[in-house]
DNA sequence: CTAAACACTGTTTTT
DNA sequence: CAGTGTTTAG
């Protein structure tokens, strides 16, 4: 029977959405498209079940960022108020299985998350032990190996069974060792929080069903991005109450690369009997003409099923294609181009978004912000938290939380210097491996150890019994405990001393740590110093978005997932960026850089530039960039405006090069990067001939004297120290420099 | 044992 | 070019 509230919560629905919406029992599955409400469309459907009488603990529903989830659960909250239903990510979800259940499961619920970095120091120490001394494999590689293993389900036993080469083989040796310290260190790499559960979820059927039952409905949004061990949570919470929906789009799918399997979406309907299947085609966010640009790129997949995207809204600007002569250009263009829409009113700061393939290009728009006095912010979560002093602060808190931690031990044993040196550390480890203890274990019987002695000795004594005291405080809140940290480790003291200017800058971080350990307590006083570590280690990129102030944001593609915005700046859209290079070998992987490229055009309410700059400098070397294939893949209604503004590049020459690269790119299927230049025909004569010890002027830095020079063509570089005392390097083409002198 | 100088190397996307 | 690991001097 219809509640006035329900009618509410149907209002402004299309019929699609409306049947979506009001899905009660059993599989369902939505096919959103780009932009097509489906962020409404889940919100209402979980109103509309607690309207319908389910109770708020019998919903689950995930999302794909923890940002996501608050955002859930404030709309849910705002439509039905007093319901507090559970939304997470899978990494969430996991986490607080494991805790839950730990005793049930024999995990100690004290456990630390592993990131990354942890991660591989982990599999960096197994290589040592398993006496892997060899350079062939980087720990980084066998940890990803490792992950996938994970993400697949596989135990270390399964994949031994399934090893077949030196290198699966290797990684079988390594992968039993890694688990083996991981576990003794009570540890939980990020694919262990879906692993884990999901095994369990699999072996004790007993938790399933108690589980499965007290989760009657899950909702799994982004669900074309999920791997095998997310489906198997999925699978398992969803036998006995089969009421599970999920929503996706498989032209989204943007993660393959870590594990996720855009099967799971495609074969839904197989897994599920009965599934009822809706598709929302229409499109709310985006003008005709971003819309149809999107369209015909994402039609240029073939492992695909058609889609129609339609949209009401007006035709809008044309989509441009923004050529650039260089990628400082490029980053300016961009910039000022902002600036001037935000002059004229026509939009704010924070109605533009600039996306890149990868991080390492935010760094010039960061300077051409600064140079513009354009307000921005990078959305790059952890980056806070990444700094040295503050990784530092949070071992010393994981250890506290959990004295097995191995990698908080070995990274905090030292810090400030206590004069504990590798020699005696490398003891003090194989000590504890006698012994079969942990290693703070082995620090309070230092005594013992008689090959530690002295210094170290003392060192690790003291240490011993910091770590002691501080544990006698399990309850204070986060941010007093830090406090305590920092003083009675002499952390700060070090710090304060120091002559260092940057180390005041790291205790400024340090007091900023401290602000937001103390805001993640006060929101909700029953957060403990285990649960801030928690949030931290599992908050993700967007996480950190701060969707209020009034500033250009600037992420990756892959951040961009699930955001919109009025004005779109794709940047780098160029031939080993987008598609990135190391996805040219394979068809599938173009796709999915396709995709990817849809999902950030698609990201666009009103306008959509594509940018690419001809010449790039990459790690220092200046590269000639080919424009992305799908620029050419776009619809000719897309506007072209090549802004490459320098007339003194020998274009004849660039062509005639571009021409090569198109037929060799013709021949091999896709075109590929060229890593070195061929010399252009006009040689290193267009920029003026330098040569090292010639004195030169420059409109900027004065006068100088050229030190070096190396390369052809416009390539050709400089190295010029400069008599205020900077060294710095130019492109000869590019740089104007008056010759004072021939040689000093 | 520490710190500083050096050589080397490797390069996507992230929970 | 930067970030990491290694060597060297104190």
């Amino acid at each position: 029977m219809p509640s006035p509230e329900t009618s509410d919560l149907l209002a402004g629905l299309t019929p699609p959405q409306r049947d979506a919406v009001t899905h009660v029992d059993g599989p369902l599955l939505i096919l959103a498209g780009a932009g097509s409400g489906k962020t409404r469309v889940i919100t209402r459907r979980v109103a509309y079940l607690l309207s319908q009488g389910v109770r708020a603990h019998n919903i689950l529903a995930i999302t794909f960022t923890n940002k996501a989830a608050g955002e859930m659960r404030h709309r849910v909250e705002q439509l039905v108020p007093g319901n507090k239903v559970f939304v997470s990510t899978f990494h969430s979800l996991g986490a607080r299985l494991l805790r839950q259940y730990g005793e049930r499961l024999n995990i100690d619920r004290n456990f630390t998350i592993y990131d990354v970095d942890d991660r591989n120091r982990l599999v960096k120490a197994a290589l040592g032990t398993a006496g892997i001394d060899d350079v062939k494999f980087t720990p980084d590689r066998l940890a990803g190996a490792i992950s996938k293993a994970k993400n697949m389900l596989l135990t270390p036993k399964l994949y031994e069974a399934t090893a077949n080469d030196f290198f699966t083989q290797t990684v079988a040796k390594v992968y039993h060792l890694y688990e083996k310290k991981l576990r003794a260190a009570n540890g939980m790499d990020f694919d262990d929080l879906l692993y884990l559960p999901a095994l369990f979820l699999k072996l004790n059927e007993e938790l399933r069903r108690d589980l499965d039952h007290r989760f009657k409905y899950v909702l799994i949004d982004e669900y074309q991005d999920t791997n095998q061990a997310q489906y198997e949570i999925a699978r398992r919470l969803s036998v006995n109450e089969p009421n599970l929906c999920v929503v996706g789009d498989p032209d989204q799918s943007i993660y393959k690369w870590r594990g996720s399997d855009i099967k799971n979406i495609l074969d839904f309907e197989r897994d599920f009997p009965a599934t009822k299947v809706i598709t929302l085609e229409q499109n709310y966010r985006s003008t005709q003409s971003i819309l149809h640009a999107a369209s015909v790129l994402i039609d240029h997949n073939k492992q695909r099923k058609k889609k129609a995207l339609v949209t009401a809204n007006p035709q809008g600007e044309p989509v441009r294609v923004l050529t650039f002569d260089n990628g400082l250009e490029e980053a300016e263009g961009v910039v000022v181009r902002i600036k001037e829409a935000v002059q004229a009113k026509k939009f704010r700061y924070r109605d533009h978004a600039i996306f890149l393939r990868i991080n390492a290009l935010s760094r010039t728009l960061e300077s051409a912000f600064v140079k513009h006095g354009v307000p921005f912010q990078i959305v790059k979560g952890l980056a806070f938290f990444d700094r040295k002093e503050n990784k530092d602060i949070l071992a010393y808190l994981r250890l506290l939380v959990n004295p097995a931690d191995t990698v908080s031990f070995l990274r905090v044993v030292n810090e400030p210097p206590r004069g504990v040196g590798k020699v005696s550390l490398d003891r003090l480890v194989s000590y504890a491996a006698d012994l079969d203890i942990t290693l703070l274990a082995a620090a309070g019987q230092v005594h013992k150890i008689a090959d530690i002695r002295g210094k170290a000795a003392t060192g690790v004594r003291d240490f011993h019994r910091l770590i002691a005291e501080l544990r006698t405080q399990p309850d204070l809140p986060p941010h007093e405990m830090i406090r305590l940290v920092l003083d009675k480790s002499n952390y700060r003291k070090q710090l304060q001393e120091s002559t260092d200017e940057e180390d005041a800058d790291r205790l400024a971080n340090i007091e900023e740590l401290i602000t937001a350990s103390k805001q993640f307590s006060d929101e909700d006083s029953s957060r403990t110093l285990s649960d801030f570590l928690e949030q931290i280690a599992l908050a993700s990129d967007v996480d950190s978005w701060d969707e209020e102030s009034d500033r250009v944001s600037v992420m990756t593609f892959h951040a961009a997932k699930g955001l919109e915005f009025p004005v779109v700046y794709l940047m780098a859209v160029e031939q080993g960026l987008l598609p990135h290079d190391r996805s040219l070998g394979k068809d599938e992987d173009i796709e999915e850089e396709r995709r990817l490229c849809f999902v950030g055009m698609t990201r666009a309410m009103k306008e959509l530039y594509l940018c690419h700059s001809r010449l790039r400098e990459f790690r220092g070397q200046a590269l000639y960039q080919v424009a992305s294939m799908f620029l050419e893949e776009l619809p000719r209604e897309v506007s072209h405006d090549d802004l490459a503004a320098r007339k003194n590049l020998p274009r004849a020459a660039l062509d005639e090069w571009r021409g090569k690269v198109n037929a060799t790119a013709a021949s091999t299927g896709y075109g590929t990067q060229p890593r070195t230049l061929p010399p252009l025909k006009s040689g290193g004569s267009v920029g003026g001939d330098y040569e090292a010890g010639q004195v030169v002027q420059h409109a900027e830095y004065g006068i100088g004297q050229v030190t070096d020079v190396s390369g052809f063509g416009a390539l050709r570089k400089l190295k010029v120290r400069f008599a205020t005392g900077g060294e710095k390097t130019f492109v000869a083409d590019m740089v104007k420099l008056t010759v004072v002198q021939r040689k000093a």
